[in-house]
DNA sequence: TTTTGGTATGTAATAACATAACATGTTTTG
DNA sequence: CAAAACATGTTATGTTATTACATACCAAAA
């Protein structure tokens, strides 16, 4: 399997994005996670190496690893997740099993397709769309 | 237009829910506003009737709410909307507009369709299904 | 009618999540 | 190098949500 942490210094290298120390360890505390992570987690995680880390260190870094389509942020969990197709157009859709933590990605959301996991059993959607109405366009 | 108040007391008459006066104000006042409302928000109004209104006095009406199918919760607004059809099956996706603020809710959530308001952008998706996995079914 | 059980609400405290604002350091670039 | 841009450190605070326990209320059972 092709290293997360390998294909985000890939993908910034391309795009110029800085991928520093701080930023690289916080995105693989996220990868390692198989499962969605809490920011103060992270925190709590950063801190055994870096004393200094506080609040913002790590809201900083998630801002950063998501504005460079690296991590997702899972809105109805407050938690965050590793893409695992850096740099993907990203309408992405999440499938969170609620026993196992497990998280599954899929792409491409073409109308009409149901690219739900084999076996997977859904008990609560969240869809919410952004943007602007007819009146404010 | 048939009133959302009126629908929630027949509804509620006709499952057996309570809805109590506090209730039944948190709603309205959900229901008045034409866009997501806080809680906090909620809990001031409240409180220029009722000076002892807390936290959880109107995260508890919300929740009762949300079970009673006559509210949403718009996750990644950390906020609340009245369903426009108390009742309804709920799989709903939910248009905001993030210049007016107004909200469009559709239902019939075939993943496929295409229920999108005429006219509207949408900017950024939020798509989570939560349940279980193949594994842990 | 008293007791009991269930549901709703009151109340205090705190946990959990997130950002503002400003200082300091580090890298890039002209 | 110097200036500008970017990244991080630091303090404080703002915002959202829950825990835990007490009290009130209502209706059925004893
Ligand atoms: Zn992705
Ligand atoms: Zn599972
Ligand atoms: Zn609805
Ligand atoms: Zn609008």
């Amino acid at each position: 399997m092709p290293d997360i942490l390998e294909d985000a210094d890939r993908l910034c290298a391309k795009t110029g994005a800085r991928l520093t120390p701080l930023r690289r360890r916080v995105l693989e505390l996220v990868a390692r996670a198989n499962a969605p992570v809490k920011a103060y987690d992270l925190l709590s995680q950063i801190d055994r190496t870096n004393t200094s880390a506080k609040p913002p260190t790590v809201y900083r870094a998630l801002d950063f690893l998501i504005d460079a389509g690296l991590v997702h942020r899972v809105e109805a969990l407050n938690a965050f997740v590793a893409c695992p197709q850096a740099g993907h157009g990203h309408a992405a859709m999440l499938y969170v099993c609620e026993n196992c933590a497990n998280v599954t990605e899929v792409q491409g959301a073409r109308p009409g397709q149901d690219h739900k996991p084999d076996g997977f059993t859904v008990k609560r959607s969240v869809i919410e769309h952004y943007g602007l109405c007819a009146n404010c366009l």
